[in-house]
DNA sequence: GGGTTTAAAGCACCCCGTTG
DNA sequence: CAACGGGGTGCTTTAAACCC
């Protein structure tokens, strides 16, 4: 080490030395072993003759001349950060892009809520909802059309990661005049002579089929396929059938005079949600915390 | 056992002369 | 001129020693 010239990693140094106040801690947080960090400091200073830290028994106590260069570390650090910021942000600026889908058109009455949240935060990133992705959105992430998929059932696919987000109820409505409406739940048997009005999806793709009516040998005896919410809420109202809906999506229309809300089985049918992204592509900082957003809202009512 | 330093060894990189 | 390889350098890690 002929000669050594003050760097940016040495004012960093400084800084999380003094701020951990202990090698081992400041290594960790560099992602380095003590020993690296211990052989960057030495060499600092044996390099400028003057020693920064007091080694004391529990740890590392600055000396006045290692007052002065953390001082200047926290003048100049952030300025270092601002400047590779404003060179990277317009590199970056395309990347800046979050481009999202469900699993259901009705997610998106939450979605623009959390979305709200996210952007305070971000507001340079460009959410962007991919609403052709909605009903595939696993094979939208992998051909590389989304950044995150939010979906209720966990796909077998090594080449992505999930994060699970919140749970939420599935609930069969029907009409205060349906026959069933006195009931404290429905079974899958009470669906074998109902219609069921539902999304325009496979009945083998809905989640409730699989694992509540299938299991039980049950198919409804008629199935109608609407696409709009809506529009199913209002098919239910007139006694048309049942729909069965999450919880949340029906919540503002459940007025006992026009529709009832039924638990499926017993203890409910609940949903896990999961954040779904791609393991190949290291997950930017907003991406990580867009999903630690809706994990953090809890479930849904 | 917590912490740091010291010693030894591996690894990546660069320089530079040689070779075809 | 490009490819190859030896030598040197600096950084990191592992392991052992050391201190309280």
């Amino acid at each position: 080490m002929v000669d050594m010239e003050l760097e940016i990693r040495h004012l960093k140094l400084v800084e999380t030395i003094a701020a951990e106040g202990a090698m081992t801690r400041a290594a960790a947080r560099l992602y380095m072993t003590q020993s690296a960090l211990s052989h960057q400091l030495a060499g600092l200073e044996e390099s400028i003759g003057i020693s920064l830290f007091r080694r004391v028994p529990r740890g590392m106590i600055l000396t006045p001349a290692g007052e002065k260069l953390l001082a200047c570390a926290r003048s100049v650090l952030p300025m270092v950060r601002e400047a590779l910021e404003s060179v990277t942000a317009a590199e970056s600026e395309a990347q800046c892009t979050l481009r999202i889908s469900t699993e259901c058109y009705t997610c998106y009455h939450w979605l623009p809520s959390r979305l709200k949240a996210f952007q305070a935060s971000f507001p340079r990133v460009e959410v962007e909802i991919v609403a052709e992705a909605t009903r595939r959105p696993i094979d939208a992430l992998l051909a590389g059309e989304l950044d995150l998929a939010i979906v209720s059932d966990l796909p077998a696919q090594a080449a992505i990661t999930s994060c699970p987000l919140f749970e939420d109820e599935m609930v069969a409505i029907l009409s205060p005049e349906h026959r069933l409406a006195h009931r404290r739940n429905l079974s899958p048997r009470d669906f074998v002579a109902e219609r069921l009005i539902t999304y325009s999806v496979p009945l083998q793709q809905l989640g409730v089929y699989r694992q509540f009516l299938h299991p039980a040998g049950v198919t409804p005896a008629r199935v109608s396929r609407v696409d709009l919410t809506e529009a199913i809420i209002e098919m239910v109202k007139a006694n048309l059938g049942i729909a069965i809906l999450a919880r949340w999506a029906i919540s503002r229309h459940l007025n006992i005079a026009t529709l009832k809300a039924l638990p499926l089985g017993r203890r409910g049918f609940h949903r896990k949600w999961y954040a779904i992204t791609m393991k190949s592509r290291r997950p930017s900082t907003h991406l990580r915390a867009f999903v630690e957003l809706l994990a953090e809202r809890g479930a849904l009512v």
